[in-house]
DNA sequence: GAAAAAATCACCAAACCCGGTGATAGGTCC
DNA sequence: GGACCTATCACCGGGTTTGGTGATTTTTTC
């Protein structure tokens, strides 16, 4: 059994030549071929394919989009990009999106046969360039994930016990009821929490816990 | 001026017959060869590389925490991982750490000259089956990052400009000071932001700008 | 042009928050 | 055993926040 593959590109040119360059493999079948995206859920719906080539750079619907809904509708179809453009910005938000692989047009009539067939083993070809933006957008994303507790302020236990009831919005008498201890103590551990955090109210603590995620 | 390249690996003949490779192709020169990574930031300091090759399992520190140090120390040093498992959090764990590529031990003899050349060539050389994994770490991540913004509460420009004052910890009474409006006005948009939110706290305000995103 | 929404201001009373100053009791560390 | 930390509790007084109720002007929307 063939595998199945369409194109979106708006390029007659591309389109054509990259049909040709398919018909060369006789595992290939090209099942469908469209110069816009605007039906493209119906159409890859009709045409079942397993791989869909995409062309970032559309008229109408942006093929990022397109990516994001033909993923949507059939979640197992897998997508290879195909672009200019080295943009980080689109890179990443075809990943997000949901595509599989991402080819430059520059290198198609070299890359395009080996990198479906990665597709097909379960791989996700990209040029070692793409790869660089992708693996720095990683970086920086997990930094803002995770940033290091770093400044640890020394809270006892008790105290941030405390300041999570502050940030899930409890008044000093609440807490008191939560915690089972008096009002006046619970006023002494927010004092120390106030001291340690080195703030003076409430909306800058539930900030600070919640930005440097003390809990 | 050939490419300098460092390896660690606690297994000899790896190291010998990555040597014996680097040999064929004289742009490259073995700089330092060592079993373990407890001096890995002198080492590599002193080899001064452009390329570390680190294993991933090694005795004494993991290597991805050697990964870790040897970019904080040098920061353009470029590191290529070589493992024998394809494990997601490894994988991932290193590419936090700052490596630039991965290989497959099984893959050193065919692929480690290419790689290094498209680390050389500003690259992040990696298998498919790798990248597979990297991009799904990666749209899992950027999923729990952008929770999109769904609940709009439908706030007043002026209620966000409130918002943010309150957020930055901000007394009702400074918020009129910065927007140069009455108290009593403050309190307005205080009271209006407190009815669409849903709260009836600061707390609870900064809580749920700062956790859904609202500035 | 009328209705709706946004922005402005005002007052009262109750509740709440916060700084300062203290005290007592239990645990840990040297 | 004494110094130190933690957890507990208490009072005062000033300042802040909050709910309720109401008003005027400007801007937006239909």
């Amino acid at each position: 059994m063939p595998l199945r593959i369409v194109i979106f590109d708006d390029n007659n040119n591309i389109r054509d030549s990259i049909g040709m360059l398919l018909k060369t493999e006789e595992q290939f079948e090209l099942v469908g071929s469209f110069p816009h995206v605007l039906d493209c859920v119906d159409e890859v719906k009709a045409c079942n394919p397993d791989v869909v080539l995409m062309d970032i750079e559309m008229p109408g619907m942006n093929g990022i989009e397109a990516v994001r809904l033909i993923k949507q509708a059939m979640p197992h179809t897998e997508i290879l990009m195909q672009t200019v453009f080295e943009d980080d910005d689109r890179v990443f938000d075809s990943i997000c999106a949901g595509a599989s692989g991402y080819i430059l047009k520059s290198q198609l009539n070299t890359r395009l046969i080996p990198f479906i067939k990665d597709l097909q083993g379960g791989g996700s070809p990209m040029s070692p360039t793409i790869a660089r933006k992708v693996l720095g957008k990683m970086q920086e994303v997990s930094a803002v994930i995770r940033q290091e507790p770093g400044s640890d302020y020394k809270l006892s236990s008790r105290e941030k016990e405390v300041l999570a009831c502050i940030v899930n919005g409890l008044s000093h008498k609440m807490i008191a009821g939560e915690l089972n201890i008096s009002y006046e103590t619970v006023r002494s551990h927010v004092k120390k929490i106030y001291e340690k955090l080195h703030v003076v109210s409430i909306s800058q603590v539930v900030f600070k816990a919640v930005n440097e995620k003390l809990l």
